[in-house]
DNA sequence: TTAGGGTTAG
């Protein structure tokens, strides 16, 4: 910068250099300033006689780099009303990505209009700027639209249209255009790779994921800091944290998101005191711990049930460069939970510097459920209902708070509350992988193709589970309708239809691996438990929270969850 | 005379 600032100078104080290199020079210097000091940047432009549109575009790259805001949004507009310079395809592409990171929407749209209008629809840049736009937006069908009309797609192209697919979560869209860009004879790099393992990550989808690890070595793709990354990820979200691990030491270099993935893999699975000797290493390496890292440490003491522990890394934090974000107090309102030591929480969240979020709330509320304590129940609900009154989970814990208490009155005044108010459980998803395919489930859904027969098997888990004497755990049901219907509203929680599935369509001693979408309930908690002794299967559910690794009839989580 | 689009740990 100092050299910079030098010839800065030296520029400003040769007024007798001829205008084309003194405006060249500056845009040069522009160049490598943008991305540093965007304010000094914006003091060059200012210098420049005439800028060109080169100029303009440097600064609004500078400011792609920076916090995201609207200012490109609105140097273009001012470039637009005073009709100099005209914008290029550089221009429309810089604040399509600007639109993108901001899932600015609307101002997106004009500038596709723009982009019509100046006849840059063909361009091969703008075009994936515009696909990667929208599906940024989530705005599926209009990102495939741009991307159908591309008459040459590069690499570039498939990959964001990939990688789009998969940040939405369309599983099984990420892997058939996956497909089609082989077909197309179009090589996949490293970037398509990343998002295509991370969508078998957010779909648990472990055989594609194998498939691609072998693909990636097959073609001799390079194996660099984010692929290993993406696969220790993988692995650890797919439940093979033995593999994530073998990956994860076989890194030449690791970086904190590399460690970070470890540590919260080791966390999921429970594996608390692995998670912690990570954390040394990583100290030990002298590796800058992020905000996620700590997550991932406090994750891991909640799940172990390392109350003491967790506050030591707590007290280390907040001395340390990271500031503690709502996810950081979450996780300590959840360890300090699940300890049990429910005043502390409590007083915990009454002293918090910010406004606690429904998520926070939401596991005190689950702990007074846990301890039965009513008082203190009511007045986190109440909170809690302030916050977020259109969540039906918050009114289900309430109504099975009374439950555990046998108030039945303020049981069905809370269920009330809920029919007059409208509102309506989010349902269930869970989904299986088999073959290269991902089978999703929605309670009480039965359009998969072979709803007969997992309808059979789950008759037969029925009988079978009730011969060990097991009793549904009808309270977890709130609905208006007997006590028969309510088993059978457990009987199509949507992990068992994704169980039942697998186990038509998969033989021992394959493992039947199920994501879902939420926590799993109590009863299907129990029910899964059984069925792993039953069937003699090993069954491993990823729920919103963590794994549970299900095998002859216990689970890993040791009924802590 | 200058440059560009797609990924990545919660």
């Amino acid at each position: 910068m100092r050299v910079l600032h030098q010839i800065h100078a030296h520029i400003l104080t040769h007024p007798h250099l001829p205008p084309s290199t003194f405006s060249f020079t500056l845009s040069k210097i522009l160049c490598f300033v943008a991305y540093r000091n965007v304010t000094y940047a914006k003091r060059l432009l200012s210098q420049i006689p005439n800028p060109t549109i080169f100029s303009y575009n440097t600064l609004i790259r500078g400011l792609l780099s920076q916090n995201p805001c609207q200012e490109p949004i609105f140097l273009f507009k001012k470039l637009l009303h005073e009709k100099f310079p005209k914008s290029n395809t550089f221009t429309l592409a810089f604040l399509l990505k600007s639109c993108s990171i901001l899932a600015a929407l609307k101002e997106g749209q004009q500038i596709h209009r723009h982009v019509i209008g100046s006849g840059f629809g063909s361009n091969l840049f703008v075009q994936t700027s515009l696909l990667n736009f929208y599906m940024k937006c989530e705005e599926v069908s209009l990102g495939r639209k741009v991307f159908d009309e591309i008459t040459e797609k590069n690499v570039v192209a498939w990959s964001a249209m990939i990688g789009g697919y998969s940040r939405v979560g369309m599983v099984n869209e990420t892997f058939r255009l996956f497909r089609d860009m082989q077909r197309a004879k179009v090589e996949p790099d490293g970037m398509t790779m990343v998002s295509v393992i991370s969508a078998c990550t957010v779909s648990g989808a472990l055989d594609l994921g194998k498939w691609l690890h072998a693909y990636i070595d097959k073609k001799a793709i390079k194996n660099d800091l984010e692929i290993s990354t993406a696969l220790v990820n993988m692995y650890a979200k797919c439940g093979c944290i033995e593999k994530a691990k073998e990956i994860f030491e076989a890194m030449p270099v690791k970086d904190a998101k590399a460690w970070s993935s470890m540590i919260v893999g080791f966390a999921i699975h429970g594996h608390a005191e692995e998670a912690l000797e990570t954390f040394a290493l990583m100290e030990e390496a002298k590796i800058e711990p992020s905000n996620v890292t700590l997550i991932g440490v406090l994750l891991a003491c909640a799940h172990g049930g390392l109350a003491s522990e967790g506050r030591k890394y707590w007290s280390c934090m907040l001395k340390s460069r990271i500031e503690p974000s709502i996810e950081h107090y979450g996780c300590m309102v959840d360890l300090l939970c699940r300890a049990n030591l429910i005043e502390e929480a409590y007083g915990f969240v009454e002293s918090m510097p910010i406004d606690p979020n429904p998520a926070i709330w939401r596991t005190l509320l689950v702990s007074c459920k846990k301890n039965k304590m009513l008082a203190k129940g009511e007045i986190v609900a109440e909170r809690l209902l302030k916050l977020e009154p259109l969540n039906a989970e918050n009114y289900i814990l309430l109504s099975s708070l009374y439950a555990s208490r046998s108030d039945w009155v303020k049981m069905s005044h809370v269920r009330k509350q809920m029919k007059d108010r409208g509102i309506k459980a989010i349902p269930g998803c869970s989904s299986i992988e088999i073959n290269g395919f991902v089978h999703e489930f929605v309670m009480g859904d039965w359009s998969h193709p072979e709803a007969k027969e997992i309808k059979e098997i789950l008759r037969d888990i029925e009988v079978r589970v009730h011969g060990t004497g097991h009793e549904p755990w009808i309270a977890a049901v709130l609905r208006y309708v007997g006590d028969e219907e309510k088993r059978d509203a457990l009987y199509e929680h949507s992990e068992r239809l994704a169980i039942a599935c697998g186990l038509l369509k998969t033989k021992a001693p394959e493992v039947i691996r199920i994501v879902k979408n939420l926590r799993v309930c109590a009863d299907c908690h129990e029910v899964t438990k059984i069925i792993s002794r039953l069937y003699n299967r090993e069954i491993m559910v990823r729920d919103r929270i963590r794994f549970h690794k299900f095998v002859d009839g216990a689970c890993s989580c040791r009924d802590f969850w």
